[in-house]
RNA sequence: GGGGCGGUAGCUCAGCCGGUCAGAGCAGCGGACUCAUAAUCCGUAGGUCGUGGGUUCAAGUCCCACCCGCCCUACCA
């Protein structure tokens, strides 16, 4: 048996969640969904991180408390992860957590042990929303390229982590795959950054230019550590790495995949920083990182800042949880960006929930109830393609999601669904039916196959749409009579005109 | 400027080390069927595989140049 720690990022709360952060959760979800189906030990952690600089800038703009603001906010995203039927093991939350502080305390210490932390007077131009320091000629027009607001000036001293100690090291663990980067271009792309060589890395600021907020540096209280230093540890820090707790043993030292997901904007703190940190204080690294694309909304890029995107928890109101799900798992490509609309999502749940899976389970339950008064025969099956499909969907899912490839893997377990509706049409039941006690057998067989297959459909469904899979198995139970009890459909057809929140599953 | 990744049927995309690789799904068209949510099943795609060269008996599949898009990185060789 394997364990597995799978991470999301924590999201700075500056705002409320985009649809972004749902593709991360959603993915996320699925693994240890998946591996946990598969009988292995998971832990899924997810978070915010509330400590970001720009998130007082929020607060401030919006005129609120910080801690308010940022509790607010943080709120909205553990909501999104129930709203998305995450099933997260843990919560950390960067600036409640006490189990955060302390660890960050303690990653601080180890590091200052080897040697890697000393002070030096820093000047430079500092890009809040980016949370890092600019060279003049990275700027456009004196502009941040990301945020084009104009980065200030920014002259104290800090505590540098000495990052330049360490590309050697993480060269050769990404080229020997010990640290797995996918996919392949964004592994080039730390490659490169390395070979470009590492310098040493601002880890602080200024208790007054945190405007107080942060964690205050080990030793030096006029000091705060650097927000993405104190996030990047709560992969440690939740498992209680502080107080030197069993489930830091258990799920990091003791694990055998150490799993981070991110966006491929912030590749580089995970896949160099991070595990810069990591061999400093001595600790295991993550085996492996994978970073997904960015979703763009009818072609515009998404950006809490700018307010572009679409609600989650919108969408999933009007369209469902599954329908979501599966637009995020079916659409987006294991490497490069997937744009997001309605349409795309409509017409994706209503030819392959609605006309798939909805439509195959309605058939199945429909004809033996019909034809065998809701008793599901036990008759052993003669359906060899179908029983092939259900056998070799394990093993395709499994290998695809090791590639970390949603899609390959969604396509996957369609193979069931296709295979289950050619073969009603092969051996039309309702012939058999017609033609009665002769061919009895045959439809017992027929009805018997259908059903186990649409259980094995079910369960290889269950990390991908859990909602729906739990649905189906709900309807494929006998009930205390014996028999399956009728009910409504499964997805609802969607429409441009009325999307409405009765498309829910039941 | 350097580097990376894309540009394949209307749409979304598969095509690893060169030789059934010219494909899948959706849309469209034709047909079948009626158990089912007008669902399902079968047939149908003649697309210069971004452009132009080159290597090879044979190239989306390798090489060179160029165009377009995105990304990383850097400025001068």
């Amino acid at each position: 048996m394997t364990r597995t720690y799978i991470t999301t990022t924590l999201p700075y709360v500056n705002a409320r969640p985009h649809l972004g952060f749902g593709l991360e959760l959603v993915q996320a979800d699925v693994l240890a969904r998946h591996r946990r189906l598969r009988g292995d030990e998971v832990r899924l952690q997810t978070g915010t991180d509330d400590n970001a600089l720009k998130n007082v800038l929020a607060a401030e703009a919006a005129g609120v408390g910080v801690r308010e603001f940022v509790d607010r906010n943080a709120e909205a995203f553990v909501a999104l992860a129930g709203t998305l039927g995450v099933a997260a093991d843990d919560v950390i939350r960067t600036s409640r957590d006490p189990r955060h502080r302390a660890g960050v305390e303690r990653l601080w210490r180890a590091c200052a042990a080897s040697g890697d932390l000393y002070r030096r007077h820093y000047e430079g131009l500092y890009c809040v929303g980016c949370e890092r320091f600019y060279a003049e000629e990275e700027l456009r027009e004196g502009r941040c390229p990301e945020h084009g607001t104009r980065p200030g000036l920014v002259a104290e001293e800090n505590w540098f982590f000495r990052l330049s100690r360490y590309g050697e090291r993480l060269r050769e663990l990404i080229e020997t795959g010990r640290l797995r980067i996918e996919p392949a271009e964004r592994r080039n792309e730390v490659l490169g950054f390395i070979a470009g060589g590492l310098e040493d890395l601002s880890v602080s600021r200024s208790q007054a230019r945190a405007r107080g907020w942060g964690i205050p540096v080990p030793d030096d209280p006029d000091q705060v550590v650097y927000v993405w230093w104190d996030a990047l540890g709560n992969y440690v820090t939740a498992l209680d790495f502080g107080t030197d707790g069993e489930a830091y043993e258990r799920w990091w030292t003791g694990s055998d995949r150490r799993l981070h997901l991110l966006g491929k904007d912030v590749l580089r703190f995970h896949a160099v920083y991070w595990p810069a940190m990591l061999l400093s204080a001595g600790l295991p690294l993550p085996t492996e990182i994978y970073a997904h694309g960015h979703l763009t909304v009818a072609n515009r890029k998404i950006s809490k800042s700018a307010g572009t995107g679409v609600d989650p928890e919108a969408l999933v109101a009007a369209y469902g949880v599954d329908p979501v799900r599966w637009w995020l798992l079916r659409e987006v490509p294991r490497s490069g960006d997937a744009d997001f609309t309605v349409d795309r999502l409509i017409a994706r749940t209503n030819d392959e929930l609605v006309n798939g899976v909805g439509n195959l389970i309605s058939r199945v339950t429909a004809m033996v109830a019909k034809y065998r008064d809701g008793r599901v025969p036990e008759t052993p099956a003669d359906a060899p393609a179908l029983e092939a499909a259900c056998r070799q969907t394990p093993d395709l899912v499994d290998a695809a999601l090791a590639d970390l490839d949603f899609r390959r893997a969604t396509a996957a377990v369609w193979a069931i669904v296709d295979a289950a509706n050619r073969h009603i049409d092969e051996t039309r039941p309702w012939a058999l039916a017609r033609r009665g006690a002769p061919a009895a057998t045959a439809l017992d067989a027929t009805l018997a196959a259908l059903v186990r297959a649409c259980r094995t459909l079910a369960r290889e469904l269950t990390p991908f749409l859990p909602t729906t899979a739990t649905a189906i198995a709900h309807r494929l139970t006998p009930a205390s009579d014996g028999r399956l009890r009728p009910q409504g459909h499964l997805f609802r057809r969607l429409s441009p005109a009325q999307p409405a929140s009765e498309a829910a599953p039941v």
